[in-house]
DNA sequence: TGCGATTTTGCACAGTGTGCATAAATCTCC
DNA sequence: GGAGATTTATGCACACTGTGCAAAATCGCA
């Protein structure tokens, strides 16, 4: 086993363990129905191990992607440079979020489990926070704007990751069973839409 | 009947003599540089009586006011019923939050230690989720949709409360030293301007 | 095979959070 | 003003979380 199983392979599959048990026996018992021992064990490990891979139980159930924010931010600078911003984050966050939901039975039961458990839901909130972070600096790098100063990217941001949670949302609700790019559309769409007052109001000034 | 409700006084006295001795040894000590049992003796309680008070150190930093999403939809529902509802927002949320940043030495210091405590920030990630719900909850009803279906709602509140959340930040940097209110017009008036792309392209088809 | 580096594990320990029983304070009513 | 009911504070026991440290197992490589 040369370079095949190198360590990295096996802490990866380690780590992959960990994750598994960990979603699998919270879906089933809950956040505080489960303990760390029991994931150590099911995942085939002891339980000092564990909290050599997550910090807590919420990010072994989370899992995030340490590349996320960065893929992220490279994307949305790699879009035309004379594309308006809001489209860009419209296509980027479509294209990236889309893939990481084609397993969608896993992305629901996932999304379901999130909503089910508050205290994963504020495990959550800090992963989007450092995506919007991400985001916000490539914006005010496109833009040209001290994203410290200017209000604009910040709000862009915002505006545009929340229509993306909605439509998230609302893909794994099921209520609708358009593919996830049509409901970010909408989102988008919709967006345009009840905020078209706003727009009007400063046109009018 | 003594005074008046001297059990709900004390009750509110004790709580908030946690609350500051949390946030005072917080922000001198770090999160993880304080303990619960530091905290209880600065606010003069037993141990024991912290937790019938807040369930973690977190909430007792933070002491998030049961009130406020209730208050914020109540306000919601009240605004003209033929105002355009991210106007509505934009009053609402200038309003009652501005209410909250009368003290403004303390908002600051607030704000401050949030953000370099990275477990403060989704203590309060879950105080905006909340609040987000009830104003979705509100915004659905002026518009006679179901939230439950409709994305309108999730994605207007979205917008207008990552708007204010920018504002706010911005605020209490101190790179902007305009009132609360001008920053969130401001906030609103970018989100317009940003957004106008959007708006155009839906128009044009 | 065996050496050096990495990973796993056991152990000890400080801290978190809850249930339960009792003491203390407050309220109600006489 | 005081007895009894109700609410709040506290002490204690206990299970779980999370970290430092050092020994042991494992792996990559010569």
């Amino acid at each position: 086993m040369l370079s095949v199983m190198l360590r990295e392979r096996k802490k990866l599959a380690t780590r992959r363990a960990i994750h598994d048990a960990a979603f699998d026996l919270v879906d089933r018992h809950g956040l505080t129905g489960t303990t760390i021992e029991a994931i150590s064990e099911q995942a085939g490990v002891a339980p000092r191990t564990f909290w050599s891979y997550f910090a807590s139980k919420e990010e072994a159930v989370i899992d995030r992607d340490p590349e996320w924010p960065a893929a992220l931010h490279t994307a949305l600078l790699e879009r035309p440079a004379d594309e308006d911003v809001v489209i860009s984050l419209r296509c980027v966050l479509e294209e990236m979020i889309g893939e990481r939901l084609v397993d969608s039975e896993m992305a629901v039961r996932r999304q379901q489990l999130i909503r089910r458990e508050a205290h994963l839901m504020s495990a959550v909130a800090a992963v989007y926070d450092e995506v919007e972070r991400a985001l916000v600096s490539a914006v005010a790098q496109r833009l040209g704007l001290d994203p410290e100063t200017d209000l604009r990217p910040g709000v862009v941001v915002a505006a545009a990751s929340g229509a993306c949670r909605v439509a998230q949302q609302k893909w794994a609700d099921g209520h609708d069973r358009r593919p996830f790019a049509d409901l970010v559309d909408e989102a988008f769409a919709q967006l345009a839409d009840v905020l078209t007052p706003l727009v009007e109001e400063r046109r009018t000034r």
